[in-house]
DNA sequence: CATGAATGAGGCTTCATTCAT
DNA sequence: AATGAATGAAGCCTCATTCAT
């Protein structure tokens, strides 16, 4: 059964989760998982093993995700709107994982980590793209690229974990759409005060 | 001589934040901050005492420091302005407090870190004032304003932790132009394609 | 096939001589010898169980191999000169045992090898028994026999042992041409000198 | 207090002398040395290091020991023959060390234990050159120094080993009596037998 | 017979914390 | 106050052995 890697890398996102990759046991996860400690070792070489599988599966399948949603759609600023929209579901049902991706991803400067970063940068870049060549057709603003691409992630990653504190229903469309309106139109009711600014 | 304290909390933040608390031994901290290992445990009750301090005193540091600068700025939109600049600032100055923030605040939903919730919503609330002040005033555009403030937060923190990948010079003046323009008047080009919207 | 079986006793001798048993892994011994490692425990009870088998019947084959070369010969003098040569080529051969039986016979105080210990005894013995009859024929001088047996044991396998650090051509025969002389004639020009010490 | 590595290398000599390096836990060692388990790695980086750090002091030792007690005599043969009677009382009274030394440096082929051959071969290259030395002078017959020296070696040392079967009073004289006697002698009554072969 | 996935006891090592100096 | 030697709980990982296929 290869059931059991699954279980196993379930049991270990919701543990990872809550608290924290180093704080948590291979004896949890063997438990979570119902499976034996011995088990584990079958599946993953190492503790930390998993960890990077768990990365690396989680965002590509977000990014994957994403980019079957927006590959038919016309226009970058339709695009971005699909990306803030898809992003925040799909952290907001894997909490999980966004935290882990915070967790381990944002809060390292680990140079062993070097992973991390090529994990952190490869969603980061795809934004990056949409973003340059909204730019480049005159639909965006010209602004620094990379800039906006992780402004974007960041607002869309931290609302989506602050969400459990407010799970009342409909909260994701209000949210959503305060972050839409926000990208896309700013903050202010009069425009020009930030254009001439 | 209490320099010792401050010198132990040098060391480790700086540690705790290219390592992650976890990771980090008291041995390493005592080493780095020149004491003995015993005399870390007179400064401090424990390991996880000495994190609790680092997190509360650095983000209530920063919400001091914002604080006096928005006290006398006239109008919340400039508030918000000052807001975007300080955080960012104070972020990539202290990138290794804003990544034990988004560690160990940001990557935990450990029910024992209530204090990680009190202290995150210390300072989101503060923004989250401004914003609802800038509402009722008419001079922010009605969106609701504790996921604004999550936002503003999110983008801003995100933003000051991929910094060090781009080092230049000017570097930060020009995340922050970006930054203000996005939070301000948004991406698009055309106004009127977010506002119909 | 019981094939097998031989297999997996040869894998293991060559494993357990290069690596010691105790670091040897049952995995390591039924991926050298071809098997599952579930077939390993259906000719071997347990791993101590193969250990004992081989050591048995390793010095029980030499025993054998040297009684047929000696029970021809006349007079004590030419069964020991025999018995040096065939054990010193036997070692040679089966390098791998002679490393085990030291290893785990000689190395070993332990009381639950009370095993060890017979094994050992019953080939000295039989070495034993020849020099009892050479000094009863007064052919051998009269020397303790267990000690000539024990001696004459340990100078023929250390020899055997540190022969693969020289194996060049012709090697065994010069290290058997120098342990006879040693052992019939003694080390020194003159005899007298160590007679009448 | 330097006292308690002492006492961990003295338990650890005997455990592993009786049960074998690898069978031996650092549990073990630490109950006997009556200290805490975590005291042992102030004192021993890994439990391997301890067993390099007893092999190679051990060897050393004899080593000294014996080139003091021969530093004075004159001749090789004189030189030769305390080394028999010094070498054969170390390991009587050092039991524990002589089966450690069979154990994990003659029954090992790892290429991994280089070190296990510096230390063997060091002792060994000892008695070599006395040997060379006594030949060259016409003392000592022309025979292979490095096979005699093997030779040398092996008897003694599993001479030793095997009188913990006879602790009866004067076994040690007895023993010895014996190896010199047939070291220098040789074994048969009549010299011809062997000199003419 | 043959296999290898599954297991859990147990080993090595680390580290937060204590305490005698 | 300052130190670091001492400790044992606890974690990661290995491996002999079992058992369902």
């Amino acid at each position: 059964m290869d059931a059991k890697r699954e279980r196993i890398k379930k049991a270990a996102l919701e543990i990872f989760s809550s608290q924290g990759y180093a704080n948590t046991t291979v004896q949890q996860i063997a438990e979570r998982a119902r499976v034996g400690k011995g088990t584990f070792y079958i599946y993953f070489a190492t503790k930390e093993e998993l960890l990077t599988d768990l990365l690396i599966e989680g965002l590509t399948n977000m990014g994957q995700h994403i980019e079957r949603k927006i590959r038919t759609l016309q226009g970058s600023a339709a695009k971005l709107r699909a990306i803030v929209r898809e992003q925040l579901r799909y952290f907001y049902e894997h909490q999980s994982l966004c935290r882990l991706i915070t967790r381990e991803v944002w809060g390292h400067s680990d140079q062993s980590s070097s992973l991390a970063q090529r994990v952190r940068s490869s969603y980061i870049r795809m934004l990056q793209e949409v973003v340059e060549k909204g730019i480049k057709d005159g639909e965006l603003r010209s602004l620094d690229p990379q800039t906006v691409a992780t402004a974007l992630y960041g607002m869309v990653s931290m609302v989506a974990l602050s969400m459990k504190d407010l799970p009342s229903d409909g909260a994701i469309e209000r949210a959503e759409m305060t972050l839409q309106e926000l990208l896309f139109s700013g903050i202010t009711t009069s425009r020009m005060v930030a254009v001439e600014a």
